[in-house]
Parts: structure tokens; C-alpha cells; sequence
DNA sequence: AGCCATACAAACAGATATGTATGTTAAAAT
DNA sequence: ATTTTAACATACATATCTGTTTGTATGGCT
């Protein structure tokens, strides 16, 4: 039963796909490889030819789709000062209408979160950090752009921003991939990015203004 | 070797106090029964005598934590609505406080979060989020008084500050527990907390403040 | 004092998952 | 055309882990 080079390859993707539905159903550590052969319609013979062991195959899962989870930061908030905040808010609100309909994504968080960590993926772990670091430096200085020209409120420092920012989107996800999608994810983060981001803004007619202004948020 | 009835429930406890340890280090699924016992220094014997198996053990180690888990929103709210918002401000603090200096929260926690809730153990989740829900009523409701009254800014409902602040917390907590507590949960929470509520409250002179007045926040 | 239920330990049986070794077929290489 | 070797399937050997059963010494009750 020899394959060819293409069509090995696409053995060793539906066994990612397998396993990436398979890791999301009855968690990493639970799932057994024999589960994974079955959804990908081979035999185990089949994923050890491609990987070594369980952790092996979840290590290439994660390296699968780190990339494209990367390129986020790719991207460098290069604006005029004045359009920043703007611009970081609609970059929150597009990835969090990205994550709410990519159910790829869904997944891969969803397993990452609770996967556990024990000792032998910690290569995961750190690498996880390092870009999560790199997101918020990049965030940290864009605030500090905007703050240095005066376009951020005194309430706030770059610093405290983007951890509010981050927590706050974190919690969102979180609560959201881990407690059963129970809400619209885009509809109540795009609600609460906008709120957050008016506070962010210097105020210039706050005082005695009981009806919103509802200054646009994004452009 | 029959034991005095106080010992019995000695062991019962030492038991429960050895899963917690065990199924943080290693995974509620991860870990396995005979861990747990030589972790409590009997056997699996023992285990079987005070519990059916795993699961019932791990929802007896959950209910004997979530009592004191659920006291939280008893102490209700009951403050003059000037001072709500500072009440709030202080009991998330003190929750925070709390949370970082008692490492049996922190475990339980952190297993909670990472357990994977594999359909037999759906009451915990089920029960977790009726308190979660309680919870949050209980903060908009608070909310709502202060935004009755004028001590709520225009920028914020009840509703969306409620979610702000859940969310804001839930994330700070989460990043904390599940990445290795890298930084001053305590510190950073009460600064996060105090731009946070800051701008929560009606801007007074807002404009042209660029020296923050750090009014304080709490009392 | 004697009896029985309790609180375990120790041994056993069954299922399950893992890793490896071997078999098999067809694609490449020669 | 043969030989080789890649790409699996199948079979097996081993190690846990679980659930249950059996043994047993003691504490509490009469």
C-alpha cells in the first residue's frame, strides 16, 4: 500500500485534523491515539509513521497553526498618533470577529487553555509567552505613541492601558471558549472595547453630559 | 487496624488535601488514584472506602471548597450609593488580596480551570457558573444604584461596566494561574483596579488634567 | 467478655493504552 | 524488470490503571 509523496501527506494533515477535533473533545491527555487513527480513518500504525509519540503529534498541531497565529503582530501599528487608539480598537475588534468565526482557532485556544502543561510541552508554554510579550510591547509602545502627543486620557498610562486591554480581551476569550460560547463574542466585545477605548480618550466634554455623545469609535 | 472514628476523618481529609497537590501538579486526569495515596501516605484501599472513584473524589475536594467559595456574595452590598463604587473598588481588592496569599485557592483554581470538564463532572461546571451568574447580578445591581444617582459615568451602563470589570479580573486572574504567577497579582491588580473605577465615576475636571489627581480610590 | 461493624491493606482480575516488531503493497530508484 | 524502500496495517508484548474482592485487626456496643 505504498502512497505517494502527495497523498502521504495528506494522511499525515487529516491526522492534524483528527486530532485537532479529537484533542478538542475529550481533551489532550484523555484522547488516545487510537481515537485519532479512528477520526482520521487510518490505524495508529498510520501516526506513528508520521509522528513519534502523542506529544510529538500535539507539538506539530501547535507549530501547525503557530504561524498564522504570529503574523498578528506582523502587522506594525504604523499611524499618525492622532488615529492610534482608533486603530489598535479596530484591530481588537477584527480579531475577535476572526476568532468568533473561525472555529479552527476556537479549537486550538480552547485545547492550548486547557491542556495542562506537564513538563514535557513546555516548548508550547514558552513560546506562547514569548509572543504574548512581543504583543504587548508592541501594544505598550503604541499606546506611548499616542500618549506622548497628548491623545491618551491622564487616567491611564501606556502601561496600565495595555494590561487593562489585555486582561480584558483575555477574560473575554476565556470565559467565552471555556464556558460554552454562551454570548455573541464580536457583538459583546466590540460593546466593551468601545467603552473601554472612550476611557482611554482624553475627555474634552465629560462633565454634566448624561446622554452619550456616542463619538464613533473607529472610523 | 480499625481507626477511632477521628482518625477515619483524619485520613478522609489528609486524602483530599493529597488530591488537591496531586491533581494541581499532575492533572485531574492525569493523575492517578495510587498518586494520590501515596501522596496521603495510605492506599488505594483507603480511597475507596471514603470515595467511588476519581470523579466523586473530585467533587468531593470541590465541595469542600465551594462554600466558602460562594460566601463571597453574601455579604451583600449595601452601601449609600455615593460610596458603591469605592465598595466594589475594595472588595475586588480584597478578593485579589485574597487569592494571592492562600495557595489552597490558588490550586483549586487553577484546577478548576484546567480540568476539562469531560461530561461527568458537569455539575461542578454547572454549579460554577450559577455562582458566576449570582455574582454578576449582584455587581450590576450595585452598579445600577450608583448609575441611578449620578455616581456613574456617562460612559459606562451597569451592564457593560459589570462585564468591563468580570472580565478585566477574570483575565488578570487567569494569565496569573495558568502562566506561572510571573508578576505581583496583588500590585498590579490594585493599580489595574484603580484606573479602571476611575474611570467608572463621572469625570469632575477631566480636561486639561495632566497631572493625575490621584483622587484616592478606595477610603 | 464477646460480637460485629468499621477502616483500612493486600491481592486479584479485567480492561485499555502504549510502543514495537513484523507483514504487505505499491511507488521509486536502478 | 528488479530491487529497494516508503507508507502504512496488523499483531503482539508490556505496562498501567481501575474496580472488586478478600483478609484482618481494632474500636465500640451490649
Amino acid at each position: 500500500m505504498r502512497r505517494t509523496k502527495a497523498e502521504a501527506e495528506e494522511t499525515r494533515n487529516s491526522i492534524l485534523h483528527a486530532a485537532e477535533r479529537v484533542f478538542y473533545e475529550k481533551g489532550v491527555s484523555n484522547a488516545t491515539l487510537d481515537d485519532v487513527a479512528k477520526a482520521a480513518g487510518v490505524t495508529r500504525g498510520a501516526i506513528y509513521w508520521h509522528f513519534s509519540n502523542k506529544t510529538d503529534l500535539f507539538l506539530e498541531l501547535y507549530n501547525s497553526v503557530s504561524l498564522p497565529l504570529e503574523d498578528m503582530i506582523a502587522r506594525d501599528i504604523e499611524q499618525p498618533a492622532s488615529g492610534v487608539l482608533a486603530f489598535i480598537e479596530k484591530l481588537t475588534v477584527d480579531w475577535l470577529d476572526e476568532l468568533a468565526s473561525d472555529e479552527h482557532r476556537q479549537r486550538i485556544f480552547t485545547i492550548l487553555l486547557r491542556c495542562g502543561y506537564g513538563e514535557d510541552l513546555m516548548p508550547v508554554l514558552e513560546r506562547q509567552q514569548e509572543v504574548d510579550d512581543r504583543h504587548i510591547a508592541s501594544l505598550e509602545s503604541a499606546f506611548a505613541r499616542a500618549g506622548n502627543e497628548g491623545y491618551l486620557s491622564a487616567n491611564w498610562t501606556p502601561q496600565s492601558a495595555t494590561k487593562a486591554l489585555w486582561w480584558m480581551v483575555g477574560g473575554l476569550c476565556t470565559e467565552w471558549l471555556l464556558f460554552g460560547r454562551r454570548f455573541d463574542l464580536a457583538a459583546e466585545g466590540r460593546e466593551g472595547l468601545k467603552r473601554l477605548f472612550a476611557s482611554f480618550r482624553p475627555a474634552t466634554i465629560d462633565v454634566a453630559a448624561r446622554a452619550p455623545a456616542d463619538v464613533h469609535s473607529i472610523a
